[in-house]
RNA sequence: GUGGCUGUAGCUCAGUUGGUUAGAGUACAAGAUUGUGGAUCUUGUUGCCGCGGGUUCGAGUCCCGUCAGCCACCCCA
C-alpha cells in the first residue's frame, strides 16, 4: 500500500510546534484589540469573481494561482487566495459602516498555487488587519505602526518598513502613460517577461531583477515625481505621522504592489535574512476596491502578515517560543488495584476543579511512571502504593525539588489545590 | 511555469572505485536497586536506501523517468 501523503505545498502544524502559531495569533488579538480591531471570520471559499473584480483580472494571482473548482449546481467558486476581498464582501453585505472607522482583523488559511519554497506554501496562513471609512493620512500610519509594534512586541526586531504611493486612480493611469511613453523606444532590449510585463501592468516592471532592465528603469520617471499634487501631499503626511511615531522607513519607488486594488499608500515589511520570501507583511490603502466591489466609495487600509514566515524568521533568532500548559499532577499507582482506583477518581476531581492532572492506565512499574511524569514536566507526583494504603495516606513528590511528603487522605485534595489555585 | 541541488531509521547524517546479513549519533524501550525521574553504563527495537523502470552476475551506489523538499527566477504573506 502506498502511503498518503500531505499535499505538495501544505504542511502539517505538529503537537510540539503548534504553540508557535498560538503564539502569534493570541498575539495579534492582544495588540490589535489595544487599537480598537474587532476578529471577523469569513468562509474560506468565495465566489470567483469576488476575487477577479477585487484583486484584478491582469494579476498573476487571479490569472494563474487560485484553486478554483465548480460545486454541484455549477457555481463557480475558488478557495480565497487572500483576505481582504472577502472581508469588504462581508461589510457591503451585512452593512458594517458607521460614522467612524471600521477596525476588522482576521486569521486563518489562504491559498495560492505556486511552486513551493521554505516560507511559501500553497495553504499559509494570513493574519490581516483592515480599517476602513477614512482617507486620513494618519491613519496610514497608524496602521503601518501596528504592524511596526506587533512584530517589536513579538520578539522580532530587525525588520526593515518600506513605503511607497501608487497614486490615486487618476495619476497613475497618468503615470503609467509616462512610462509607457519613456520606456516605449527600448521594449525590445528588456527581458522577455519585462516585455510581457510593459503591456500587462508596466509597474510591474519595477519589480524585475535583471539588471540591465533595472539599468533602463533607473532613468525612468520615478513614480513619486509624477503623482498628482494631492496625492504627494498624502505621501508627505504620512511620512511626517511616522516621523512623529519614531518609526523608520525606507522609501522604495519600486515597491509595486502586485493586487490592483491599492492605491495611494503600499508598504511592506521586510525581515532580509529569510532570503527570497522575505515579505513578512504588506498592504497599503485601497480606496476605490469598495466600490469596485458594489458598495459607495469608501475608503481603507489593511495589511496581512504571513504567519509561517514569521515563524522562520523568530525561529532564525532563536526565539524562546512560550512552552505549553503544563501538566500539575501526575498520579502514579503501583500494586493494587484499590489503589489504582482511588488515583482514577482523584484524578477526575482534579480535572474537575481545573487542575491538570495525569494518570498511567497501564499499571507500570514505578521507575517507569516517574520517568513518564518527568517526560510530561509534571510539577508533582502522587504516589500510592500497598503501603500508604495501608497507612492512609500518599506520597507527595515536588518534582523539582525531590522533597517527597506523606499526605493524609483526607487533607490531599484541599491541600493540592491550594497549592495550585493559590 | 523555468533552471539547479538534494532524497538512507521518528530526527540529524555516514555509507569508500557498484560486491554478500545497511551504519553512527539522537530518540524510544528494558536493565544496572524486585517501590522512586533527570546523570552514567549495558542491552535491545526501528529501514519497500522516496517511487517506477533500465544497465549489470550483482545497484543505497550508475542511467532514465516520476514524486517530494530546498535554492534562484517568477510571484508573494
Amino acid at each position: 500500500m502506498e502511503k498518503i501523503k500531505a499535499v505538495r505545498g501544505t504542511k502539517d502544524i505538529l503537537p510540539h510546534e503548534v504553540n508557535k502559531w498560538q503564539f502569534l495569533e493570541n498575539k495579534a488579538r492582544e495588540i490589535f484589540s489595544l487599537y480598537g480591531y474587532k476578529e471577523i471570520r469569513t468562509p474560506i471559499f468565495e465566489e470567483i469573481s469576488l476575487f477577479v473584480r477585487g484583486i484584478g483580472q491582469g494579476t498573476d494571482i487571479v490569472r494563474k494561482e487560485m484553486y478554483v473548482f465548480d460545486d454541484r449546481k455549477g457555481r463557480k467558486l475558488c478557495l480565497r487566495p487572500e483576505g481582504t476581498a472577502g472581508v469588504m464582501r462581508a461589510f457591503l453585505e451585512h452593512n458594517l459602516a458607521d460614522n467612524s472607522i471600521t477596525k476588522l482583523f482576521y486569521t486563518g488559511p489562504m491559498f495560492r498555487y505556486e511552486r513551493p519554497q521554505a516560507g511559501r506554501y500553497r495553504q499559509h496562513t494570513q493574519i490581516g488587519v483592515e480599517a476602513i471609512g477614512s482617507a486620513e493620512p494618519s491613519l496610514d500610519a497608524e496602521v503601518i505602526s501596528l504592524v511596526y509594534n506587533y512584530f517589536i512586541l513579538a520578539g522580532l526586531e530587525n525588520i526593515q518598513v518600506e513605503l511607497n504611493s501608487v497614486g490615486c486612480e487618476k495619476c497613475r493611469g497618468k503615470y503609467k502613460d509616462i512610462l509607457k511613453e519613456a520606456l516605449a523606444k527600448n521594449v525590445t532590449a528588456f527581458c522577455p517577461d519585462c516585455q510581457e510585463r510593459f503591456n500587462l501592468n508596466v509597474l510591474r516592471m519595477f519589480d524585475c531583477k535583471i539588471p540591465e532592465c533595472q539599468n533602463f528603469l533607473n532613468e525612468a520617471p520615478k513614480i513619486t515625481d509624477a503623482i498628482c499634487p494631492d496625492c504627494q501631499a498624502h505621501l508627505a503626511e504620512v511620512k511626517a505621522h511616522l516621523d512623529l511615531l519614531k518609526i523608520n522607513y525606507k522609501m522604495n519607488p519600486r515597491l509595486v504592489r502586485g493586487l490592483d486594488y491599492y492605491t495611494r499608500t503600499t508598504f511592506e515589511i521586510i525581515f532580509s535574512s529569510l532570503g527570497s520570501q522575505n515579505a513578512i507583511a504588506a498592504g497599503g490603502r485601497y480606496d476605490k476596491l469598495i466600490h469596485e466591489l458594489g458598495g459607495d466609495e469608501i475608503p481603507g487600509i489593511g495589511f496581512a502578515m504571513g504567519v509561517e514566515r514569521i515563524v522562520l524568521a523568530l525561529d532564525s533568532i532563536g526565539k524562546k517560543w512560550p512552552e505549553m500548559s503544563s501538566l500539575e499532577v501526575y498520579n502514579i499507582a503501583v500494586g493494587s488495584q484499590k489503589a489504582y482506583e482511588y488515583l482514577f477518581e482523584l484524578t477526575n476531581k482534579f480535572r474537575q476543579s481545573g487542575i491538570s492532572c495525569e494518570i498511567d492506565h497501564r499499571q507500570r512499574s514505578l521507575k517507569s511512571q516517574l520517568k513518564t511524569a518527568d517526560k510530561l514536566k509534571a510539577k508533582r507526583v502522587i504516589i500510592l502504593g500497598d503501603q500508604e494504603l495501608e497507612k492512609g495516606i500518599v506520597l507527595l513528590r515536588s518534582m523539582n525539588t525531590g522533597v517527597q511528603r506523606e499526605i493524609k487522605f483526607e487533607e490531599l485534595f484541599d491541600l493540592v489545590k491550594k497549592e495550585v489555585l493559590p
